[in-house]
Order: C-alpha cells, then sequence, then structure tokens
RNA sequence: GCCCCAGUAGCUCAGUGGAUAGAGCACUUCUCUCCUAAAGAAGGUGUCGUAGGUUCGAUUCCUAUCUGGGGCACCA
C-alpha cells in the first residue's frame, strides 16, 4: 500500500462522512491535500494524516472524534494493521509487512521510471540558465545554473513536464566587438586594447585566428575584426559546449541574439517585430527622442528604454524579442535561472510578460540564487579567483561538483570546499550516496556467485525496524520527486539520497542479506536480496536525476 | 530612498502550518575470522535574529525592526 492509496482511501472515506452530515453541502474536498506524511517518529506509525484537523471545525466537531470516526473506518481495510488518533488529533496509521513490503516489487517492476509521474503533465515549460557571454570559458559562477538547471530539467521531466532547456548566447552587441577587438589585438601582437578582455584565452584565441587565416596581419582593418570576432566566437562558444558537456549538462537549444537582429527579404528583424507587437498593444510610446516601453503599468520600477535617441535597440529589447519568441515557439512557463546579481531583471521580464497580455506570475518563474564561494573567499576578478568549470572539473570531478551545488537551495549561500570535495567520508554526501550504490551491486553479485535467487520474495518477512524503516523511504521516493518538480527545488532529491542510503546502510549493517558458510539460502535471504535491488534502483533513478553516476564497484 | 535574499547547535547547513526542530562535521567511546568499516552504534547541545499579529497549532504565513549579502542605466 503507497501514499497514493491511503490518500484515496482517506478522501473516500471523507467524502462519505461529509455525505451523511448534514449542512455540510459547502465543504469542498478538492483543495485538501490528503497525501499522508511520513512521520519522523517511528512511534507514529508508517504513515501520519492531518485531515481530522483540516476538517473538524468545518464539520462542527472537534479533531480527535473526526479522527475516530475516520480509524474506525481504515481498519476495515486489507493491509492497515493499526490506524490510531494520536495527540490534537493526527491519524497514525501502521501497514502491515506484507503491504508495506508491496513497495519492493513495484520499484522492481518499475525500473528505471520509477519515481516519474504525471502531475506536471501538459505544461510545456522553457527552462533557460548559464547564458554566459561567449567571450570567454564558463568559470565558477556559472556552474551552480549549469548544474542546478540541468538537474530541475530532469525532474521536471519526471514529473512528466515537456521542458525545453535553452542557453542564450549573447553574440551581439558591444561585448561581441570588444571581445573581437582583443583577439584581433593579440593575434597581431599588439597590447589588449583598452577596455579589453584580458586573459590568457585571448592570447589563444589570436593563435587560432593566425593558424585559421593566412596573412591575417596583411588584411584590412575592418576584415581583421570581421574575422578575428567570427573565428573567436565560434571556437570559444565550441569551448563552452564541450565544457558543459563534461559537465553532464545538456542543453535543447542553443539561441543565438543574432538572429534576432538579422532579417531577410528586408522583412523586419525579430526585434522591430516585438517593437510593433507592443506598440499594437498601447504599451509604447516616444520621449526624448527615444523608443519606450511603460513597463511600470505591469510593476516595474521604471519605464524601459527599446530603442535608443541614435537608433539602437537597448539590451533589453533583445530580451523583450526573446521572451516572445519563447511564447511563439509553444512555451507556456518560462523560467530563469539568475543569479542575486541580477534579480533586476525580473521585474522587466515580467513587464514584457503582461504587455504580451500574459499573466505574469503563471508565466515567469525566477529562481534567484545566491553566488557561489570557492573556499569562504569571494569570487571577483580583481581578486584574481576566478576558476574555470574546466580546472573544477580537473580537481574535484563532475560527481562531486554536479552533486555538491545540486544539493542546496538556489536561494541559499553556497561556498565550495575543494578539500571537503575530494574527502573521502561522511564530509563529502556524495561518497556516501555513491558507496551505498556500490555497496547494493555488490551485495547483488555476491548474490549470484553464491546461487542465490530472487524467487522466493515474502514481503511480510521484511520486520526488523531498519527494514520497514528502508521500505518507508523506498515509498518516499515519488513523493519526493513530485515536490522537487511542483517547487523548482532540485536540491530535495539529494537530501533524500541521503537519507535512503543512511537508512540502507543502517539495515546492511542489522540485516544480512546472503546466506552465511553453510547456511541454505531461504525465503528471507531472496526477499532481503529484493530489498536490496529495489533499494540499488532507486539511488540510480534519484542520482541521475541530479546528473551523478551511480558506480558499481568503488 | 526603494526592491530581492539570508539570519536555525561550536562550524557548514536541511526543515511544501503539525507531534519531543534535524543531518553532517568537530569531540569522546565502542563494532570487521562472515555480503564493501568510504559503514554502523552510543554520548549533548538550541531565547529557530528581535517584537507584535493571524489560528486548534508558527522555525514556516503577515507587519514592524536589527544585522549581513545583492540589486536599482538611452551599460552590456
Amino acid at each position: 500500500m503507497n501514499p497514493a492509496q491511503i490518500s484515496s482511501l482517506l478522501k473516500e472515506i471523507m467524502q462519505s462522512i461529509v455525505d451523511s452530515t448534514p449542512d455540510s453541502g459547502e465543504l469542498n474536498l478538492a483543495d485538501a491535500n490528503f497525501t499522508p506524511e511520513r512521520p519522523k517518529n517511528r512511534a507514529h506509525g508508517d504513515w501520519a494524516s492531518n485531515i481530522a484537523m483540516q476538517f473538524a471545525k468545518k464539520l462542527g466537531t472537534n479533531p480527535r472524534e473526526l479522527a475516530g470516526a475516520i480509524t474506525a473506518e481504515l481498519v476495515k481495510n486489507e493491509g492497515i494493521a493499526k490506524a490510531e488518533i494520536a495527540g490534537p488529533g493526527f491519524i497514525n496509521i501502521t501497514l502491515d509487512a506484507a503491504a508495506a513490503g508491496a513497495v519492493v516489487s513495484a520499484v522492481l517492476a518499475a525500473g528505471d521510471s520509477y519515481g516519474t509521474s504525471e502531475i506536471l503533465a501538459g505544461r510545456r515549460i522553457n527552462m533557460e540558465f548559464v547564458s554566459a557571454n561567449p567571450t570567454g570559458p564558463l568559470h565558477l559562477g556559472h556552474t551552480r545554473w549549469a548544474a542546478l538547471g540541468d538537474s530541475l530539467a530532469r525532474v521536471l521531466r519526471a514529473a512528466g513536464a515537456a521542458v525545453v532547456s535553452e542557453y542564450y548566447i549573447n553574440d551581439a552587441g558591444e561585448q561581441m566587438r570588444k571581445f573581437g577587438r582583443s583577439v584581433r589585438a593579440a593575434a597581431l601582437r599588439l597590447p589588449t586594447p583598452e577596455d579589453g578582455y584580458p586573459g590568457e584565452y585571448i592570447g589563444e584565441l589570436g593563435a587560432v585566428v593566425n593558424t585559421a587565416v593566412l596573412d591575417f596581419a596583411q588584411l584590412a582593418e575592418a576584415d581583421q575584426l570581421a574575422q578575428a570576432t567570427e573565428i573567436a566566437y565560434q571556437q570559444q562558444l565550441s569551448e563552452i559546449k564541450d565544457s558543459l558537456k563534461r559537465f553532464n549538462v545538456n542543453f535543447d537549444v542553443w539561441f543565438s541574439e543574432r538572429t534576432m537582429h538579422s532579417s531577410e527579404n528586408g522583412e523586419p528583424n525579430a526585434i522591430a517585430t516585438a517593437l510593433s507587437r507592443l506598440r499594437e498593444q498601447g504599451h509604447v510610446y516616444d520621449a526624448d527622442g527615444a523608443v519606450w516601453v511603460r513597463t511600470t503599468d505591469f510593476g516595474d520600477d521604471k519605464d524601459r528604454v527599446y530603442q535608443r535617441s541614435n537608433g539602437i535597440y537597448t539590451y533589453f529589447a533583445a530580451d523583450a524579442a526573446y521572451y516572445l519568441s519563447k511564447t511563439d515557439r509553444g512555451s507556456d512557463i518560462k523560467i530563469y535561472l539568475l543569479g542575486a546579481d541580477h534579480h533586476g531583471y525580473v521585474g522587466r521580464l515580467k513587464a514584457i510578460s503582461g504587455a504580451a497580455g500574459e499573466d505574469p506570475e503563471k508565466n515567469i518563474i525566477a529562481l534567484i540564487g545566491q553566488l557561489v564561494n570557492l573556499n569562504g573567499a569571494r569570487l571577483s576578478k580583481r581578486a584574481g579567483n576566478i576558476v574555470e568549470l574546466n580546472d573544477l572539473l580537473e580537481w574535484l570531478g563532475c560527481d562531486a561538483l554536479r552533486y555538491w551545488l545540486a544539493r542546496y537551495p538556489a536561494d541559499s549561500p553556497l561556498s565550495l570546499d575543494g578539500e571537503k570535495l575530494r574527502s573521502r567520508t561522511n564530509d563529502n554526501p556524495v561518497f556516501y550516496v555513491q558507496y551505498a550504490h556500490a555497496r547494493t551491486q555488490s551485495v547483488a553479485r555476491n548474490a549470484a556467485t553464491v546461487g542465490l535467487t530472487r524467487a522466493d520474495f515474502t514481503p511480510e518477512l521484511l520486520t526488523h525496524e531498519t527494514e520497514s524503516n528502508l521500505l518507508g523511504k523506498l515509498q518516499e521516493y515519488p513523493l519526493v520527486v513530485a515536490a522537487a518538480a511542483q517547487l523548482y527545488e532540485p536540491h530535495r532529491v539529494a537530501r533524500y539520497l541521503e537519507e535512503l542510503t543512511a537508512a540502507y546502510h543502517r539495515w546492511y549493517d542489522n540485516c544480512r542479506v546472503l546466506p552465511q558458510g553453510d547456511e541454505a539460502p531461504s525465503a528471507l535471504h531472496a526477499t532481503r536480496l529484493c530489498l536490496n535491488d529495489a533499494t540499488s534502483q532507486v539511488i540510480r533513478n534519484g542520482l541521475n536525476l541530479i546528473g551523478v553516476s551511480a558506480p558499481e564497484r568503488m
């Protein structure tokens, strides 16, 4: 019996109580939450519900009395060993061992899909994250969003949403020109221009340009700039893609800002088209020679300039056109993962959404995250401690880095501690979790060598306290994935895995799976082997959601 | 000035309105002739920043306030 089944059972019972109570016509059960919780305290049973407290007042009774009526019905059901009233009106449900053990076969039958659901089915979600300028390598500042975004995309998909993950490439505008000038200078061995990009990688890109273009120095300056910009851009972008690939981060769409500036056959480009759309909606006005959008109508601090008095579109214009493009390409919900230093963005984005006739509160989800520290030191160019993603991967490995970045809520400050991430103890949770998986695999391998099979699965034999705990954890997994998806909080999966593997390790120490010595294999051994395998499966599924490998040996 | 985020154990941090607020680390002890000891067991910590409010019930929601971080361009 799983939480979903208990939930519908509770709902059924409540409905019949409501139906038989006079003057309860306005009571709406649809809004109530019937999903039981896993109590912290084992003495409170396997599952607990607070619905009696939610409804007592509305039914003109007190919580304990209502709970009594509900428990009387509950115990009539097969699989429920006990249903008790506790405290102010909690209902504590204890399952019999067979009903609790049924989760094992459910997990094994579902395999990789255990934990997936359809709760977000029909949602079309666009997720934009990282979106670093293609003018330099990815560094620590980008890695948190890469890890979090990719994990969230996986979690949302597991909940049934249609997700497009997207990287916006700022390949137009002043930063690109600056980049081009810097690379040209490097290729010609000239000093870095004022306001140019520093860094060794610029020199390397200059070398790439010289290799690609014969007699680069002989070209006219305009051609040099054009070639240097283009070649360095392509090179840098492909390096970014490589880094993200090594980081196990996938993007479905690489969206080039340039495509919105260009047009075919004299048609207006996407940015101009977006402007006329906004103008038709009546949100655009002209003042001081510039073109403005009245974003204050939609809660922004101040109106924003769309096209400057010199005719050049602002960055905001590209953002607006890009936003509309996401809608046009079929996404209802747009998720943005932004650093705290960009949260000023959000007001503008919501204003665009409102101006386009959407509901900003529903169509935009802005996840604002705190920046990452390294060994306690703030990251800054001045301090010279910008660390490239590639270096971090080399130093710490993809698994440790991704796990660490995924286990904290985005809005929580986060510090990377190199020593800790390299350590192989409880200090470093990724090893703890991965080790548990390796253990499950080792048990399964040994079972094969002693000829233990899974045929005699007998769930009612799983009666040890540590078994009951472990079963409860396995049962919880789908709830955790669903909550992580609905709250956009992938870190819940990581935290859950730490609890699950702790339960596994305790069980492992208390309940031996394999027969010892000359002992003949029994149904208990077989049943425990199944529990071992089910745990293994759930650890794998969870690690996959956060993009971390599940090693078979360590 | 306005806006966003954080404040929970000595440290790093969990905690979608519920029962005695939890992990890990650090400290002290135990447990491997037998499935991976990268593990497990035992030992004690809290004015949940402060003050009000909302209700059966608040670390969680609201208001005020203190402290720390970040943000408020015809920059990109």
